[in-house]
Formats: C-alpha cells, sequence, structure tokens
DNA sequence: AATGAATGAGTATTCATTCAT
DNA sequence: CATGAATGAATACTCATTCAT
C-alpha cells in the first residue's frame, strides 16, 4: 500500500486549485487544451502544475479519478436510500443528465475499467456502489434479473453519450432513456 | 449546381488512396495523427494529400462522409429486405458490431446532424433510409410507435458507444443490445 | 551572339500572355505571388509558364526587362523632341508619376545595372537613351553640367521611391520633384 | 496605461539578443529570412524567440522601433547642436550614410508614417525631432521656406534609396547628395 | 517550494519545380 | 507542345516539459 505522503498545507491547496482549474478548462476546451491555460486558471506557475502532476497524462488521469470518486459517493448515497427499486432509475437519470453535459464524466466512467493499476481502488469503489444498487433494484423486481454491472456501465456509457449527442433538448432525452430503461425492466410474465 | 470536373485517372486513383490511408490512419492512431502519416500511408507526398483536401479538417470531413455514405447504402439495402420487422433489428446489431470497432463509423453517424452544408445531401440521404427501415418496422409492429428516426440515431450512437467500450467479448455486447431492442419493442399491454 | 530561334505563333503568344500576366499580378500581390497564380492569369498551366521560363527569377527579370525596354523607349521619345531643356524634366516628371504607383518600374530601373549579362543589351539602350536626354539638356542651359547618368538615374530611383512613399497626394509629390528639379538646375551665376 | 511588466534579468537579455540577431539575419538575407535563422544566430530556441514576440511580423516591427529610437535620438543629438544651419544637412548626410548600408533604416523612416497605432509615439518622436531640425535650419536661412517633413522624409527615403542603389562609391553619393542639398536650399535673390 | 523563461521536437500548410498523361 | 497532378523541402508557430532564478 503506497504512503501518500503528507503534504504540506499550501501544497495541497495548489493540487486542488489545479485539479478545479483542470476539470473547468478540459470540460470547456478539450483535453487538448494547453496546460500553461490550466495554470494560468489555476493562478499557479506551469512549475508547480508539474511538481503535482509530472505529465499532462497524470493530470487528465487525476480529473479522471476525481469524477469517479463523486460518482462512487453519489452512487452510495442512492444504494442507502428506502426505495431500491426506484433508486436504481433515479440515480440512472441523474447521471445521465449531468454526464450530457460534461462528456468529461462519461470519459471517467468509461476510463473506470481500463485504468492504470493506482486506479484500481476507485474502480472497486464505483463498481461496488453500482453492483449494489443494481442487485438492490434486481431483488426488488423492478430491474431484470439477467443484467450484470459490467452491461451496466457500458449501457450508462452509452446512454450518456446519446443524451450528449442529442445536446439540449430535455423531452428527447426523455424518450431515449424510458427507450433503455424499460430494456432494463424485467419482461412481464 | 456545382459541375464535378472528372478528375483524371492517376488523380482519382490518388484521392482514393489518400481517403483510405486516412481512415485507416485516423481509426487506428486517433485524428490527431500527423498528416503526414497518413499521406506516407497512401504512397503519396504531402503535397498531393494538400492538394486533394486543402486542409486537414476537410480530410476529416471527406472520411466522415464516406462513412456516411455507406451507412446510408447498408440501410437502403436492409430497407428493401422483405422481412421489415426483423431487417430493422438486423441492420441494427449489423451496424453495431461494426461499430464497435471501428469508432470512426460512431462518429460520423454522430456528426450526421451537425455537418456542414455540403453534407446535407447524404444526411438527408441517411434520416430517410433510416427512417423507411424504421417506419416499415413500426409497420410491422415489432417495433414500439413512440419512437422517432432523432432517439434512434441517438440510440445507435450511443449503443455502438457503449459496444465500443465493451471492447471485444461479443456475448457481453449480445446482452447489452438485447436490452437495447427489448427497450425498442412495443410493450405487450 | 545567341541565336533566338524562332517561335511557333502559339508558343510566341503564350509568352506574351504570360509576361502581361505576370507584370499584373506581382504588381498587384507582390513578387512573391505564387506562380499559380500568374500561370491562371494567363489562362496557361503552370508547365507552359515554366517551359518558356525556367524559374520563377527568370520570369521576374522578363517582367524587368520588358519594363526597361518601355523605358528606354520613351527616353527615345523624349529624345527626339524639339526643346530638348525641357523635355528633360517633362520625361523625368512623367516617369515618376508612372513609376510612383508602379514600383516595379522602379525596381526595373534600379536593376539596370546590376543585371546579368543578357540584360546587357537593354541596358546600353537605357543609358544611352538617357545619356542623350541629359546631354542634350545641358548643351541647352537648363541642367547642370557635372551631372551624370550614373548620379541620375540613383536620382530618379530614388525620387520615385519617395513619391511612392509619399502616397497618393499629388501636390507633395510635386513640391519633392521641385527640389529635386531645383537640384538639378545650374546654380544662378 | 499599460504597464510595462519589468522582465527577469535573462530574459531582458534574450529579448535584446534575439533584437540584435534579427536586425544582422534580416539586413544581411532580406526580412524573408527564416525565423529559425534568427533565433540560431541569437543563441536561443525558437520558443523563446516566439515568447518574446510572437509573431514574426511582431519582430520585424521591433526592428523597425528600434531603428526609428535610435534615428529620433540623433535627430534630437543633432538638433541640440550650435549651428542650426548646418546641423541641418550635417545630419542629413550621416543619416544617408548610414542608410545606405543598411536599407533596414530607411525601411524604418519610411514606415514612420505607417505604423499601428502603438508605433505612434516612436513616429511623433521622429517627426518631432526632424521638425525642430528643419525649422531651425530654415530660420537660420540655410533651407528654403516652402519644405515640410512630411516631404522631407520623403526625399530623406528616396536619397537613401539612390545612395543605396550607388553602392559603395563615396564620391558618386557625394555627388547627387549635393543636388538634393543645392534643390533644399533657398533659391539666391 | 514556486515561478515562468527556455527549449526544441512536432505539425499544418505553401510553392517552386518536375513529369506522367 | 500543353496540361495540371505530384513532389517534398521549407517555414511559422505550438506546447509539453525542464531548469535557472
Amino acid at each position: 500500500m503506497l504512503e501518500e505522503k503528507p503534504l504540506r498545507a499550501d501544497a495541497r491547496r495548489n493540487r486542488a486549485k489545479v485539479l478545479a482549474a483542470a476539470e473547468a478548462v478540459f470540460t470547456a476546451k478539450g483535453m487538448s487544451a494547453p496546460t500553461e491555460e490550466v495554470a494560468k486558471a489555476a493562478g499557479v506557475g506551469v512549475g508547480t502544475l508539474f511538481r503535482h502532476f509530472p505529465t499532462k497524462e497524470a493530470l487528465l488521469e487525476a480529473v479522471l479519478q476525481e469524477h469517479l470518486r463523486r460518482f462512487a459517493a453519489e452512487a452510495v448515497r442512492w444504494a442507502g436510500v428506502d426505495d431500491p427499486g426506484n433508486a436504481f432509475f433515479a440515480f440512472l437519470k441523474q447521471w445521465v443528465e449531468m454526464a450530457a453535459t460534461k462528456n468529461a464524466y462519461t470519459d471517467a466512467l468509461a476510463a473506470a475499467g481500463t485504468r492504470a493499476p493506482e486506479a484500481a481502488g476507485v474502480r472497486d469503489e464505483v463498481v461496488g456502489a453500482l453492483r449494489t444498487l443494481l442487485t438492490r433494484a434486481q431483488d426488488a423486481g423492478t430491474v431484470r434479473s439477467d443484467v450484470g454491472v459490467t452491461e451496466l456501465i457500458a449501457l450508462m456509457v452509452g446512454t450518456s453519450r446519446g443524451a450528449e449527442h442529442l445536446g439540449g433538448d430535455p423531452a428527447l432525452r426523455q424518450r431515449m432513456l424510458e427507450i433503455v430503461f424499460d430494456g432494463l425492466r424485467p419482461s412481464p410474465r
């Protein structure tokens, strides 16, 4: 288990500022935005940025992880809700709505599997939370029993890409979502 | 109406070689692959490439259009098949299978709406073919009647992204596809 | 003495068209205008252009020579005029007026000395015509006797560059010209 | 009012090195010399050059301004000299001598009028210094009173181009200069 | 530890010139 | 002979990363 060396207070603050700036900048201008712009947005010199994230890729990775962490947290939150049958769909809907505008979130989820070893922890968190949510809904009988987490993730990734593609119109998005949701429900009889 | 001046035989051949190379290279290394690499792969000088496609963007556009054209052709082909109820699903499955490995195809479909005026023709072709396929299936009663082409496209885009994300495993892909297909079928009362 | 091989009628016509186009294009867009543009303006393929002028530089050279030829012709014309004292100044004024807008003419005159051996003929023509004009004016007493053709050319080059720099205003140009003319006149006493 | 942020010592040094190299290279090989060559001559990477001057044009502009600044300084110096009648001609002669070999200087003077707003300051300096020099000489009676700064500049531009064209021979240059000088003097009587 | 200047490989695009049609 | 397609060296500019201050 890797020791996370305790950063000095200001160093931690800088790291956070950079991460936030990176999210903002990359979301706005795509991942090919110059690193220097991120630094500027963070109010830091490039040097500082590179001290915290030795590579642009590392920075992107960190942003991804951050997203995953939030995803996991949110999933856990919904997993604790009383009505598991609806919680599942509610979570999905909320997620898709959000991811539709910030494709970075979808990227993060999509990357959940493929990532480097260090990311394993977060991935497990995500998958775990999702599995809980799924299983409970299946137990409650609102979701067909032959769906696994893997397909679920693929479906979520796909659905949010589709939603993203649909752009602004919420009604259209809703209709697409209904189709997928119907597909997820147990077939009658 | 713009006259497409008939290119000299060798010129046409080169244009085609470049287009093919572009598809290969961009599929393999992403759209940010150096233009020069495309030229090399096509066995021509950069100059030639730029004579045919005055801009990298123009080249990408052309690749996209090419894909759309094939898509439309295929859709038309299936629209002519006897059993419209199944043709729809068969076409979808085939498309997703293909797009799962060449994300460029999904990109093309996703771009079908957003494109520049010159692309309008192809887009109409695509949408038209798709609409035919869809309407016939709805008439045949195998697809729920409240789906429009727009959502359908979004769904296709999403599903192939999801399939792409799933990677190699055909069984998983099949299961995801089943869910979407079920969602598309008319709900039994 | 080099034999100028007699060109076929259409070849000569093409050469002339290219030369004219080159003058137009280079005047309008500067000498760095693409050769292809000249060809297009001439209604000829690049290949043809390069057959007549093996190098862009050769083409520029030819344009220059053409200008010199016209210059010489004009000078000769004025040298034949009755009133040599005024002819000199009249010619100068006319030349500067013209050269002020087409700096290519100044370039040509400026190049009169520096050029390659083949240009020698034209240069001699130019210098000869100018010398005649000058000498007659000096004999007529309207121009100081200590001026030589060389300085005269330098002065003309300079004056037209100055005029060019002055841009549109003819009054200003006139005043500048007056100064130079006064300088050229014999000092009283 | 824009604050000129004080550059770090080494940055300032590099900026200066680049400017010097640019002057040298552009003077030697013309303004179309590759930017990279300037960088090499300055002993810095291209990146550094472009950090200081975001565009080749910006670099050229800076070189021009530098020249203008020197011109203005020199003019001011001569404007302070005791004998204004001769100072004017002395300055002119010196300037032409110098500009004859470095046409970049003439370019700078020629550009004094045409330049972008930011250059306005320097231009005013130049024109102001020149006007002082001119007016004093006119007051001293050594220069005709109907000459304005505008024509003067045009004349200087022209004369130095002429001198440049004359090339090496100082005697010829002197004779050309005499003619212009005589033209500038008040006509006797 | 933070800063931002320096670096230079990398990239799209142009254009003189050659050569197959 | 004319044509215009093919060529590829050349060039301005960008950006991840390093390093002196």
